[in-house]
DNA sequence: CTGAAAGCGCTTACAG
DNA sequence: CTGAAAGCGCTTACAG
């Protein structure tokens, strides 16, 4: 039977044609006892007749909540991105939530504008990987319920769940590798230090220079845009001049690539130790050394959460942090040329 | 001002605090004109002071739209679909639309229940990846007006939009490539030749064998599942025997990847064309050689091609195959050994 | 076993 | 300039 595009079959057409009350047609659809076997079957007829199906939008409106999660990401074209987001979809789909997406391009009104136009939707949850500094523009969401959960950077300026990384325990533990091959000199190539994971991973890198009773210069740190060119330019100031540095340690995946982009030009390639991982690192040669995150579990643990407080779990805002693992493959154990 | 959690203010409790009608909030919330100034000020203080914010969904539901786009994935975490991902991600935000997001997992079931899952709280159009091989299921929506677009692979038993890569053609160029190169043994490891991609990019290899004057010899393709021991031994057995294979053709990134994995163990690496891109492709050593896809061309073409539909474009479904790019980086340019 | 009425939070169509 | 009534497509609470 086909109708005229765009027209809809309602319940309300079904009881109709079924000659039955609305309310009897909503108990076949959904399944619920206490309708007679020949009125269900004559429910059905209709309900293939018209090809009706139920508006879950309609339904959730009345039920007063949406089966909806909002999911915000920096950018779900970017590989830590997008498998944080297919851990917190598996989740969502075990607890039978749809899911909002969105990238905030890494610019803070844009992040705000998608967070609003979920919450307008009134998701039941906000899973988010900010970019801003300032979140009480969610005060409001919050208040009236809307579990939200941070996931590797926490919340400016109010209180909420967060799930990190471990960044300054794994820039340490990348830093410290380096020195234990016998480098004195590492260079530091990061973020922006108003980042929090860049300002984190500095400090672990840091951490590990005081660990070692080494002194920390700041002509071996560079930090600003992760661009091709100004990586580069950073790059060569790094391991040129009268005490260069005979290892690298990356802030980024961003960074890293950048580096070993630039690597072959340079006569004597230092070590190199990178922040996060990369799908071919192992196939290149030498194969490269990373501190590898998890965002699968980031994204697992942040959507756990989120449904936790869902459920009604009213305990303090949490913060979670995952521990890094290092895999040595070759770029970050080479010893010092100096050294030698 | 603070309420209970979970408890939030309407239009009509705004209306009841500024002594107005509901109908004088919504114009106010809407910036609709007609309204006193003196008016829209108590309004206004009055949304301020509930911390009123207008529920999207309900608003939607009476307008009989969604402004919401169901996008379906084979794996978000994949790169391939969260590069198409954000390029429809890009068009609908330039539309006001937000996207529903998920992942068939190459379960056609699945694939089954998102769509319809999707349909059911009535996205206005659906952007679809598709695995399953019978899409009739999504004949009552297309009838009622939602619009479809399937992506990388066509709909099956049905008439639809598709926006395909034109995988033929690529695998076409690439086999020609190495044949060009002096290569006469030309292995093709692929996927199933019962999925619609594997069959087009078998077919291509062909051509290209045919083109050149080649038999085609069944001992050198092999097709079949893409895990790294399936796709070892498939390698082994191309590359042994009396009369190896001294090059070959990868249909897809997962098998292009198994291969590099397995090189390493054989004497005479053969020459490597790769169907698909891989991030870290140009610094492998020898570079990788691969026949790219533009997966920001068919997210971006299939979104807007699913708008156009969705502003009543009624002409019959279109057909859109995107060209590949060879890119010679080194693996797919070796001679072959026999040949020196 | 069945269904009429009210309501979810808005907008539409209309009247003053 | 303002607002009461009806309605979007369902579910809830209740009465028979």
């Amino acid at each position: 039977m086909t109708t005229r595009p765009g027209a809809r079959p309602t319940m309300n057409d079904v009881a109709a044609a079924a000659g039955v009350g609305l309310k009897t047609v909503s108990r076949v659809v959904n399944d619920e006892p206490g309708v007679a076997a020949g009125t269900a079957e004559r429910v059905r007829a209709a309900i293939a007749a018209l090809g009706f199906s139920r508006n879950d939008s309609a339904r959730l409106l009345r039920q007063g909540r949406t089966a909806t999660l909002g999911l915000l990401l920096e950018d779900i074209a970017d590989p830590f991105s997008s498998v944080l987001g297919g851990a917190v979809e598996e989740i969502a789909r075990g607890r039978e939530s749809l899911l909002f997406t969105g990238s905030s391009g890494a610019e803070p009104q844009r992040e705000r504008e998608l967070a609003l136009a979920f919450c307008a939707r009134r998701v039941d949850g906000l899973v988010i990987v900010p970019t801003g500094t300032d979140h009480r523009y969610l005060l409001p969401e919050l208040a009236a319920g809307t579990a939200v959960v941070f996931v590797d950077r926490p919340a400016g300026r109010i209180e909420a769940d967060a799930v990190l990384t471990d960044n300054a325990g794994g820039a340490r533990a990348g830093t410290a590798h380096l020195i234990r091959h016998g480098h004195r000199r590492i260079g530091f190539l990061g973020d922006l230090p108003q980042l929090y994971t860049g300002a984190e991973r500095l400090r672990g890198y840091r951490e590990a220079l005081a660990d070692a009773g080494l002194r920390y210069d700041q002509r071996l740190v560079a930090t600003g845009r992760t661009d091709q060119a100004t990586v580069a330019a950073a790059l060569d100031r790094l391991v040129g001049g009268p005490d260069p540095a005979t290892a690298l340690f990356t802030g980024n995946n961003r960074i890293t690539l950048a580096v070993l982009r630039a690597l072959p030009r340079l006569p004597h390639p230092p070590a190199l130790v990178g922040f996060d991982d990369l799908e071919l690192a192992d196939l290149l040669s030498p194969g490269l050394t990373v501190v590898a995150q998890d965002p699968v579990g980031l994204g697992r643990i942040a959507a756990e959460l989120v449904f936790r407080r869902m459920d009604g779990d009213r305990e303090p805002p949490r913060r979670i942090e995952l521990p890094t693992v290092l895999l040595p493959r070759g770029s970050g154990e080479a010893a010092p040329r100096t050294g030698r």
